[in-house]
DNA sequence: CCAGGAAATGAACATTGTTCAAGAACGATT
DNA sequence: AATCGTTCTTGAACAATGTTCATTTCCTGG
């Protein structure tokens, strides 16, 4: 007997993932799936309706082990009694950056395919991943002393975690050479601790009472 | 007489950007192009080299035009004696919301397609007009008193922006409805709030000194 | 009016995603 | 064991696409 149905499914997302890696979203081709994997490319598409089903099922294992990455280094600068809120933002900062390092082609790819689905209708997994990620910066937030009701925690963490990701995204659009990493890094580090500051001086809704008149 | 080879590019460009803005990347066929501009798809490969060239030039022209775009908010600020960092930065940012929810297919494109580059030589255009737009929010802290140098208002600046983008790009991963729209502008104004507060209050580089120590 | 170059043409090729009719494998039932 | 029905697999076939290039058409200077 060959490989199970689930396993083989496993196998040929292991290979989309090496192959958008590589080359990116065009460089997950139906036949080099097929070959690589030993199958026909009809079984191919037995195992997934098309491609673009192919593509978000890598995504989502992406987004998951992202978000376990987030969760264990919060764990660790936990069992370090880190409770420093900038410190522990910094670290989320740290392997967000870290993990879009490791996935030079497969993450523009996730952005890129991110955005083709805004047809679709509701929410799905997708989101709920997104937003176990907003979840575990709302929950860093939460251990400083802002004096924030949840809604605007939440309010904070999702712009908080949006401007990380704008930054990083924007730094790679040029030439992802050394020195590139090191000013996206200066600009997270200026983010961050400008956002703590803001937050801790009650700036984060002032315009709201400006805006209110 | 039909038209220049000038005009004729300029009619090409105009199609694709139609197309792209209605059916994003995949939507730019070299074969619908020519029929609209009532030429042959040869003719289309004379004009430009392939269809990564015309993709490129339909984005620099957006990239322009949103550089236009900001400059007249800023002049008509200074127009009204406005002054106030807060509102210029907000008026900035509403001017680049406003121009992605201008062209809802077509800014995914530039972005998919900004990255898509990241292997090409040094800087080029494209980066050019970026720098303009960050050069733009330079002026704008230039004007606030903050104690910066030049170096770091500047690294303030593509902070600041790349953050914006960032809000404003996770922020149409979902549906784009009215909600969506009301939550991206919550976070621009939370971000912005917070990042003047940040700024008035010297935490711009704190971590400068801690992490220099 | 003509020669020569420039531009336009669209047929042709290679590569892709996707489908589907035919066959193979497999399990249950008699 | 034999038979049947179901399910899975296959790879040839189709349509759509980017790109090329030999041929044709067009224009312009003499």
């Amino acid at each position: 007997m060959a490989l199970d149905k689930e396993e083989m499914s496993e196998k040929v997302l292991a290979i989309a993932e090496a192959l958008l890696n590589e080359g990116g979203a065009e460089n997950l081709k139906a036949r080099t799936i097929a070959e690589q994997a030993g199958i026909s490319v009809g079984s191919v598409y037995n195992l997934f309706a098309d491609l673009d089903e192919v593509h978000r099922a890598v995504n989502m294992r992406l987004l998951d082990r992202l978000g376990a990455t987030g969760l264990a280094a919060m764990a660790d600068l936990e069992r370090q009694g880190v409770t420093d809120v900038q410190h522990r933002i910094l670290a989320m900062a740290a392997a967000y950056v870290s993990f879009v390092e490791a996935h030079p082609g497969s993450w523009p790819a996730v952005l890129a395919f991110n955005r083709r689905r805004a047809t679709r209708p509701g929410p799905d997994a997708y989101d709920a991943l997104l937003d176990a990620l907003f979840d575990i910066v709302a929950g860093v937030l939460k251990a400083g002393d802002f004096g924030l009701d949840d809604d605007r925690r939440a309010l904070a963490a999702r712009t908080l975690w949006s401007s990380v990701h704008g930054i990083v995204t924007s730094g790679y659009v040029a030439n992802s050479n050394s020195r590139q990493a090191e000013e996206i890094w200066h600009q997270i580090e200026l983010l961050v601790g400008v956002f703590v500051k803001g937050l801790e001086h009650g700036g984060a809704f002032a315009h709201a009472e400006t805006k209110s008149d």
